[in-house]
DNA sequence: TGCCAGGCCGGGT
DNA sequence: ACCCGGCATGGC
């Protein structure tokens, strides 16, 4: 996927603080609707964890009209102010101090906020390695035939973790980021619902083994 | 034109 | 423990 697409500098999102706004606002959304709350937001000098939270969240709501989900999306982004502003002075660095375990099971528990969400922000804004396991990973997955086509959140995470730290070199956060953004390009490009492009996707040598399939079950390669 | 996008929650079996 | 509908706008 490199030799394809070079490193990725990847997560949109210029500071951490966006990154995890842009998390909650890219739920089952384009990431081109989200760039245009942000945009609208940051303009308007809002973008800031007390800034955000001081809107009402109808307001609020009204920026985030793009997104889709709007209303459901201002309830969630307030309720991870809440606690952001409420529990950790609205200071990201102590939010994500600690575990990354307990971190995780600290955003988990905030309404609005599931497995996928809480990774994101983890990897992308928190510096902890904790992969971010999507439709286009378990797509991919499933289709060269390393996953079945409903597997588990969790499992699939482990699958992809142990991948990354069994070799060493590649255990590193930068490497971890850079992993989830390859599968997301190749899954834009080539690993769509509908109209898959699997003769040019990089991926294509992998196929039919895979060089995480070898100590697992083999699946049928179908979604 | 209809279908889909980098989910998550709550109510029903 | 699953299964399903709801949430809503924008783009191809």
């Amino acid at each position: 996927m490199r030799a394809h697409y070079g490193h990725l500098r990847w997560w949109p999102g210029e500071t951490p603080f966006e990154v995890c706004v842009g998390a909650i606002l890219t739920q089952n959304t384009t990431w081109t609707s989200v760039e245009r709350a942000i945009a609208g937001l940051k303009q308007a000098g809002l973008l800031d964890p007390r800034g955000l939270y001081a809107l009402p969240e109808a307001e609020l709501a009204g920026w985030l009209r793009p997104t889709g989900y709007f209303n459901v999306k201002a309830r969630r982004l307030r309720a991870f102010l809440r606690t952001l502003v409420g529990e950790f002075d609205a200071d990201l660095e102590r939010l994500f101090a600690g575990a990354t375990a307990v971190v995780r099971a600290r955003l988990l528990a905030i309404p609005g906020i599931g497995p996928e969400t809480a990774d994101s922000m983890l990897l992308y804004a928190g510096g902890h390695g904790s992969f971010v396991i999507d439709a286009y990973t378990k797509r991919i997955f499933s289709r060269h035939g390393w996953c079945a086509p409903d597997v588990a959140y969790a499992e699939l995470q482990q699958l992809c973790a142990r991948a990354l730290s069994e070799m060493p070199p590649t255990a590193t956060l930068d490497y971890w980021q850079d992993y989830h953004a390859q599968l997301v390009m190749v899954g834009k490009d080539f690993c769509r619902p509908r109209s898959p492009r699997c003769a040019e996707c990089p991926l294509r040598p992998l196929l039919p083994e895979g060089p995480l399939n070898a100590p697992l079950a083999r699946h049928p390669r179908r979604e």
